[in-house]
DNA sequence: CAGTTATATATCTATATAGCGATATATAGG
DNA sequence: CCTATATATCGCTATATAGATATATAACTG
C-alpha cells in the first residue's frame, strides 16, 4: 500500500490526525472512531504497510505512533504544485514563519 | 472523489504532473500515458469530479488545466504533520554542523 | 490454571474502480 | 453530406477493499 492510497480512506486520515498529538494504545484510536475494533485494526495495519505508522508492544496494549518519513514524501510530490495556488496564503505563511 | 481518493491512483498523479507545465489537449495526455485513451478519459473525469483539473473545448480538442484549490485542501491537511520531519531535519542538521 | 482484556486475523458480503474494446458524440474540413 | 479526428461513454471482467461478525492469540490477574 503505497501513502497516497493509504491516505484516500477518511478513517486512517483520522486515525493519523490522532496520533499527532503523541503515541496511543490502539484501543484509543477503536474509542475515537465510528467503526469496529477489527476494521481499526485492518486500517492500522494498513497504515503499517504504507510506512505512516509504527507500532510497539506494551504489555496487552499495542503501542501506535507517527512515521512521518512517508508523509514527507507525499508533501515532496506536492512541492511543485504549491506555487499555483494563492500566493496570498504564500506571503501570509512565510509571515507567520518568521514570527516563529 | 475527493481530492485525497484522486490522488491514490498513480496515473491520475502523472497526468497532474504533465498539466503543471501547462493546458493540455486530452490526447497529448493519452500519448504520455501508458493506458488506453478510455482510461485516460475516465481518470479525467474522476479528477474533474475531484475539482483538481478543469477543462475547455477548443475545436475537436479538450483543453485541460490543474485547479489547484483542492490541491491546497490537501496540503493544508499535511500542514500540520510538516513539524514532526522538520523537526528530524533539523536534528540531522545539527548532527552534520557538528560533524564538520 | 481460569478468566479477562487487548489486539489481530478469518471469513463473508457489498461496493468501487481499474482496465479493456467497442461504440457514440462532436467538431473540422473537403 | 461525408469522412477523419478527438474525446466521452457503454458494457464487461477482474480485483481491491471497506465493513461486519466470529474467532484466535497474547498478556495480565487472581
Amino acid at each position: 500500500m503505497t501513502p497516497f492510497e493509504a491516505l484516500a480512506e477518511p478513517n486512517r486520515r483520522q486515525i493519523l490526525d490522532l496520533l499527532r498529538s503523541g503515541e496511543r494504545p490502539a484501543g484509543a484510536l477503536v474509542a475515537a472512531l465510528a467503526i469496529s475494533q477489527p476494521g481499526v485494526s485492518k486500517h492500522l495495519r494498513m497504515l503499517r504497510e504504507a510506512g505512516l505508522v509504527e507500532s510497539r508492544a506494551s504489555g496487552q496494549q499495542r503501542l501506535y505512533r507517527l512515521a512521518p518519513g512517508k508523509l514527507a514524501e507525499v508533501d515532496a510530490w506536492l512541492a511543485p504544485y504549491r506555487q499555483f495556488w494563492a500566493r496570498r496564503l504564500d506571503a501570509l505563511e512565510t509571515h507567520l514563519e518568521r514570527e516563529q
